[in-house]
DNA sequence: AAAACCCGCAACCGCCCGACG
DNA sequence: TCGTCGGGCGGTTGCGGGTTT
Protein backbone atom coordinates (compact mmCIF):
# COMPACT_ATOMS: atom_id res chain seq x y z
CA UNK A 1 0.00 0.00 0.00
CA UNK A 2 1.63 3.02 -1.16
CA UNK A 3 1.82 6.66 1.05
CA UNK A 4 -1.28 8.67 0.51
CA UNK A 5 -0.87 11.62 -1.39
CA UNK A 6 -0.39 14.64 0.82
CA UNK A 7 -3.23 16.12 -1.20
CA UNK A 8 -5.43 15.38 -4.51
CA UNK A 9 -3.15 15.90 -7.24
CA UNK A 10 -6.52 16.67 -9.45
CA UNK A 11 -7.23 19.83 -9.95
CA UNK A 12 -4.43 21.21 -7.73
CA UNK A 13 -2.78 24.43 -8.77
CA UNK A 14 0.79 24.41 -9.09
CA UNK A 15 3.56 27.18 -10.41
CA UNK A 16 3.80 30.32 -9.03
CA UNK A 17 1.40 31.77 -6.67
CA UNK A 18 -0.51 34.83 -8.13
CA UNK A 19 -1.36 38.29 -5.39
CA UNK A 20 -5.05 37.01 -5.13
CA UNK A 21 -3.88 33.26 -4.00
CA UNK A 22 -1.35 35.50 -1.42
CA UNK A 23 -4.47 37.40 -0.63
CA UNK A 24 -6.33 34.54 0.31
CA UNK A 25 -3.90 32.88 2.25
CA UNK A 26 -3.14 35.76 4.36
CA UNK A 27 -6.42 36.18 4.98
CA UNK A 28 -6.98 33.11 6.40
CA UNK A 29 -4.20 32.81 8.51
CA UNK A 30 -4.37 36.25 9.63
CA UNK A 31 -8.35 35.08 10.75
CA UNK A 32 -7.78 31.46 12.02
CA UNK A 33 -4.09 31.24 12.56
CA UNK A 34 -2.26 28.03 11.68
CA UNK A 35 -3.94 25.10 11.98
CA UNK A 36 -4.20 21.73 10.08
CA UNK A 37 -2.62 22.59 6.20
CA UNK A 38 -4.21 19.76 4.85
CA UNK A 39 -7.27 21.87 5.64
CA UNK A 40 -6.04 25.46 4.63
CA UNK A 41 -6.66 25.05 1.06
CA UNK A 42 -10.35 23.96 0.82
CA UNK A 43 -11.04 26.44 3.92
CA UNK A 44 -9.23 29.40 2.31
CA UNK A 45 -10.86 28.55 -0.98
CA UNK A 46 -7.40 27.84 -2.76
CA UNK A 47 -6.60 25.11 -5.44
CA UNK A 48 -3.29 24.31 -3.39
CA UNK A 49 -1.31 21.36 -1.92
CA UNK A 50 -1.51 22.41 1.50
CA UNK A 51 2.15 21.87 2.15
CA UNK A 52 2.48 24.41 -0.59
CA UNK A 53 0.03 26.65 1.40
CA UNK A 54 2.24 25.90 4.42
CA UNK A 55 5.82 26.53 2.48
CA UNK A 56 4.41 29.53 1.14
CA UNK A 57 3.60 31.01 4.21
CA UNK A 58 6.92 30.22 6.08
CA UNK A 59 8.76 30.95 3.13
CA UNK A 60 7.11 34.34 1.92
CA UNK A 61 4.42 35.06 3.17
CA UNK A 62 4.89 35.93 7.36
CA UNK A 63 4.75 39.16 8.46
CA UNK A 64 8.43 38.99 10.46
CA UNK A 65 10.31 37.83 7.46
CA UNK A 66 13.60 39.98 6.90
CA UNK A 67 13.95 40.43 2.57
CA UNK A 68 17.15 40.72 1.16
CA UNK A 69 20.85 39.30 1.18
CA UNK A 70 21.97 38.50 4.70
CA UNK A 71 24.14 40.67 6.37
CA UNK A 72 27.83 39.47 6.89
CA UNK A 73 27.42 38.90 10.66
CA UNK A 74 24.27 36.89 9.51
CA UNK A 75 26.32 34.89 6.84
CA UNK A 76 28.87 34.23 9.06
CA UNK A 77 26.89 32.96 11.46
CA UNK A 78 25.39 30.53 9.37
CA UNK A 79 28.92 29.58 8.25
CA UNK A 80 29.88 28.74 11.36
CA UNK A 81 26.62 27.00 12.64
CA UNK A 82 26.70 24.99 9.85
CA UNK A 83 30.13 23.69 10.50
CA UNK A 84 28.49 22.60 13.70
CA UNK A 85 25.34 21.27 12.57
CA UNK A 86 25.42 20.35 8.72
CA UNK A 87 23.15 20.85 6.48
CA UNK A 88 20.38 21.18 9.06
CA UNK A 89 19.12 24.26 7.76
CA UNK A 90 15.92 24.48 10.14
CA UNK A 91 18.07 24.17 12.95
CA UNK A 92 19.75 26.91 11.34
CA UNK A 93 17.52 29.01 10.80
CA UNK A 94 16.15 28.58 13.87
CA UNK A 95 19.14 30.95 15.06
CA UNK A 96 18.47 33.75 12.30
CA UNK A 97 15.05 35.52 13.57
CA UNK A 98 13.46 36.33 10.18
CA UNK A 99 15.20 34.13 8.00
CA UNK A 100 13.84 30.62 6.62
CA UNK A 101 15.47 27.51 5.99
CA UNK A 102 14.98 27.37 2.30
CA UNK A 103 16.68 31.47 2.31
CA UNK A 104 19.67 29.60 4.10
CA UNK A 105 20.00 27.02 2.20
CA UNK A 106 19.74 28.85 -1.10
CA UNK A 107 21.98 31.23 0.32
CA UNK A 108 24.32 28.34 1.25
CA UNK A 109 24.31 26.97 -2.14
CA UNK A 110 24.27 30.21 -4.64
CA UNK A 111 27.11 32.41 -2.30
CA UNK A 112 28.20 30.78 0.85
CA UNK A 113 29.86 27.72 -0.99
CA UNK A 114 31.51 29.54 -3.51
CA UNK A 115 33.02 31.93 -1.38
CA UNK A 116 34.25 29.68 1.30
CA UNK A 117 36.02 27.67 -2.17
CA UNK A 118 37.73 30.61 -2.88
CA UNK A 119 39.07 31.29 0.13
CA UNK A 120 40.12 27.41 0.36
CA UNK A 121 37.68 26.12 2.64
CA UNK A 122 36.00 23.05 1.90
CA UNK A 123 32.08 24.37 2.07
CA UNK A 124 31.67 20.34 3.40
CA UNK A 125 34.08 19.88 5.69
CA UNK A 126 35.08 23.29 6.79
CA UNK A 127 38.32 22.38 6.23
CA UNK A 128 40.78 23.65 4.34
CA UNK A 129 41.04 22.35 0.53
CA UNK A 130 44.58 20.46 -0.85
CA UNK A 131 43.98 19.36 2.94
CA UNK A 132 46.63 16.60 0.93
CA UNK A 133 49.38 19.03 1.00
CA UNK A 134 49.15 20.15 4.41
CA UNK A 135 47.83 17.03 5.94
CA UNK A 136 51.95 16.01 5.95
CA UNK A 137 53.15 14.51 9.20
CA UNK A 138 55.23 17.70 10.32
CA UNK A 139 52.62 20.23 9.57
CA UNK A 140 49.50 18.60 10.43
CA UNK A 141 49.17 20.34 13.77
CA UNK A 142 49.18 23.68 12.51
CA UNK A 143 46.46 26.11 12.33
CA UNK A 144 44.30 25.74 9.30
CA UNK A 145 43.93 28.93 7.03
CA UNK A 146 40.70 29.59 7.67
CA UNK A 147 39.53 32.96 7.52
CA UNK A 148 36.28 32.75 8.27
CA UNK A 149 35.14 29.22 10.04
CA UNK A 150 35.54 27.26 12.77
CA UNK A 151 37.26 23.96 11.80
CA UNK A 152 35.94 20.76 13.20
CA UNK A 153 37.01 19.45 15.49
CA UNK A 154 38.31 22.45 17.43
CA UNK A 155 34.68 23.68 17.40
CA UNK A 156 35.35 24.16 21.38
CA UNK A 157 38.08 26.22 21.01
CA UNK A 158 36.06 29.78 20.39
CA UNK A 159 38.62 31.79 22.07
CA UNK A 160 40.55 34.51 21.03
CA UNK A 161 41.43 33.17 17.49
CA UNK A 162 37.83 32.99 16.54
CA UNK A 163 36.92 33.56 13.11
CA UNK A 164 34.16 35.74 14.33
CA UNK A 165 36.15 38.44 14.97
CA UNK A 166 36.55 38.88 11.56
CA UNK A 167 33.08 39.56 11.27
CA UNK A 168 31.99 42.96 9.73
CA UNK A 169 30.58 45.75 11.59
CA UNK A 170 30.53 47.95 8.54
CA UNK A 171 26.74 47.44 7.88
CA UNK A 172 25.92 49.32 11.23
CA UNK A 173 23.26 46.30 12.05
CA UNK A 174 23.19 45.11 15.67
CA UNK A 175 25.61 42.46 15.75
CA UNK A 176 23.91 38.61 15.95
CA UNK A 177 27.51 37.34 17.06
CA UNK A 178 28.39 33.73 17.38
CA UNK A 179 30.97 34.36 19.90
CA UNK A 180 28.94 35.93 21.93
CA UNK A 181 26.22 32.78 21.74
CA UNK A 182 28.72 30.39 22.47
CA UNK A 183 30.91 31.72 25.20
CA UNK A 184 29.40 29.07 27.64
CA UNK A 185 29.87 25.96 26.78
CA UNK A 186 26.13 25.07 27.92
CA UNK A 187 24.59 27.30 25.93
CA UNK A 188 26.65 25.83 23.16
CA UNK A 189 25.15 22.46 23.73
CA UNK A 190 21.68 24.05 24.07
CA UNK A 191 22.01 25.26 20.69
CA UNK A 192 23.21 22.48 19.42
CA UNK A 193 20.53 20.39 20.92
CA UNK A 194 17.04 19.45 19.45
CA UNK A 195 14.23 20.02 21.93
CA UNK A 196 14.70 23.82 22.38
CA UNK A 197 11.46 26.06 22.15
CA UNK A 198 11.59 28.05 18.67
CA UNK A 199 13.16 31.58 19.08
CA UNK A 200 9.66 33.10 17.61
CA UNK A 201 6.54 32.46 18.71
CA UNK A 202 4.82 32.46 15.32
CA UNK A 203 1.56 32.50 17.06
CA UNK A 204 2.53 35.76 18.15
CA UNK A 205 2.08 37.10 14.14
CA UNK A 206 -1.56 36.67 14.56
CA UNK A 207 -2.56 40.49 14.36
CA UNK A 208 -5.04 40.79 17.28
CA UNK A 209 -2.09 39.38 19.43
CA UNK A 210 0.59 41.61 18.14
CA UNK A 211 2.21 43.15 21.11
CA UNK A 212 4.34 45.82 19.13
CA UNK A 213 2.40 49.38 19.85
CA UNK A 214 3.69 50.85 16.78
CA UNK A 215 2.16 48.33 14.68
CA UNK A 216 -0.85 47.90 16.91
CA UNK A 217 -1.90 51.53 16.07
CA UNK A 218 -1.42 50.90 12.47
CA UNK A 219 -3.15 47.89 12.67
CA UNK A 220 -6.29 49.67 14.33
CA UNK A 221 -5.63 52.16 11.51
CA UNK A 222 -6.97 49.46 8.58
CA UNK A 223 -11.01 49.76 7.74
CA UNK A 224 -11.17 46.42 7.12
CA UNK A 225 -9.08 43.22 6.84
CA UNK A 226 -8.59 43.96 3.34
CA UNK A 227 -6.77 47.44 3.79
CA UNK A 228 -4.75 44.91 6.60
CA UNK A 229 -3.82 41.92 3.96
CA UNK A 230 -3.06 45.26 1.45
CA UNK A 231 -0.67 46.11 3.81
CA UNK A 232 0.88 43.36 4.55
CA UNK A 233 0.83 42.04 0.54
CA UNK A 234 2.45 45.72 -0.26
CA UNK A 235 5.17 44.65 2.67
CA UNK A 236 6.19 41.84 1.23
CA UNK A 237 6.87 43.62 -2.00
CA UNK A 238 9.46 46.27 0.00
CA UNK A 239 10.37 43.81 2.91
CA UNK A 240 8.61 44.91 6.09
CA UNK A 241 11.92 46.21 7.34
CA UNK A 242 11.60 49.24 5.24
CA UNK A 243 8.62 50.20 6.43
CA UNK A 244 10.90 51.44 9.34
CA UNK A 245 8.47 49.00 12.00
CA UNK A 246 10.27 48.24 14.35
CA UNK A 247 8.27 45.29 15.72
CA UNK A 248 9.99 42.53 14.16
CA UNK A 249 12.80 43.98 15.31
CA UNK A 250 11.22 43.92 18.80
CA UNK A 251 10.32 39.97 18.45
CA UNK A 252 14.18 39.34 16.99
CA UNK A 253 14.95 40.99 20.54
CA UNK A 254 13.07 38.99 22.09
CA UNK A 255 14.24 35.85 20.84
CA UNK A 256 17.79 37.02 21.65
CA UNK A 257 16.42 37.33 24.99
CA UNK A 258 15.27 33.48 25.04
CA UNK A 259 18.42 32.90 24.29
CA UNK A 260 19.57 34.48 27.06
CA UNK A 261 17.07 33.19 29.70
CA UNK A 262 17.39 29.94 28.62
CA UNK A 263 21.34 29.92 29.15
CA UNK A 264 20.87 30.69 32.40
CA UNK A 265 18.46 27.86 33.02
CA UNK A 266 20.59 25.52 31.91
CA UNK A 267 23.12 27.19 33.93
CA UNK A 268 21.69 24.72 36.52
CA UNK A 269 22.86 21.15 35.99
CA UNK A 270 19.43 19.35 36.01
CA UNK A 271 18.14 21.66 33.74
CA UNK A 272 20.47 21.04 30.53
CA UNK A 273 18.93 19.47 27.46
C1' DA B 1 19.87 43.76 -31.36
C1' DA B 2 19.55 39.12 -30.56
C1' DA B 3 20.99 34.76 -28.98
C1' DA B 4 23.40 32.16 -25.58
C1' DC B 5 24.66 31.61 -21.17
C1' DC B 6 24.61 32.26 -16.20
C1' DC B 7 22.66 32.99 -11.77
C1' DG B 8 19.41 33.35 -7.99
C1' DC B 9 15.34 32.10 -5.98
C1' DA B 10 10.66 30.26 -5.43
C1' DA B 11 8.50 26.14 -5.46
C1' DC B 12 8.09 21.16 -5.78
C1' DC B 13 9.17 16.38 -4.53
C1' DG B 14 9.89 12.61 -1.77
C1' DC B 15 11.47 10.94 2.50
C1' DC B 16 11.58 11.02 7.53
C1' DC B 17 9.77 11.47 12.06
C1' DG B 18 6.67 12.13 15.80
C1' DA B 19 1.92 11.97 17.40
C1' DC B 20 -2.00 9.43 17.92
C1' DG B 21 -5.50 5.86 17.87
C1' DT C 1 3.23 -2.66 19.08
C1' DC C 2 1.75 -1.35 14.76
C1' DG C 3 -0.28 1.44 11.18
C1' DT C 4 -1.75 5.89 9.64
C1' DC C 5 -1.48 10.68 9.23
C1' DG C 6 0.27 15.31 9.15
C1' DG C 7 4.04 18.30 9.47
C1' DG C 8 8.72 19.22 8.62
C1' DC C 9 13.08 18.81 6.28
C1' DG C 10 16.63 18.63 2.70
C1' DG C 11 17.56 18.07 -2.12
C1' DT C 12 16.41 19.35 -6.60
C1' DT C 13 14.19 21.64 -10.43
C1' DG C 14 12.64 25.16 -13.44
C1' DC C 15 11.70 29.79 -14.47
C1' DG C 16 12.76 34.59 -14.97
C1' DG C 17 15.95 38.20 -15.04
C1' DG C 18 20.57 39.75 -15.83
C1' DT C 19 24.92 39.48 -18.23
C1' DT C 20 27.94 38.28 -21.84
C1' DT C 21 29.11 37.32 -26.56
Amino acid sequence: MGRQPCCDKLGVKKGPWTAEEDNKLINFILTNGQCCWRAVPKLAGLRRCGKSCRLRWTNYLRPDLKRGLLSESEEQLVIDLHARLGNRWSKIAARLPGRTDNEIKNHWNTHIKKKLIKRGIDPVTHEPLQKDHQDTETNNHSPPVVESTNVTGSSEETSSSSPHENCSTLSGEPEISFESLCEDEKLLSYLLGDDEPPLVDTMSWELPNINAQNINSDIGAFASWDDCVRWLLDGQDFGVHDFGFDCFDEIEMSALDTLETNNKQYSSPDQQP
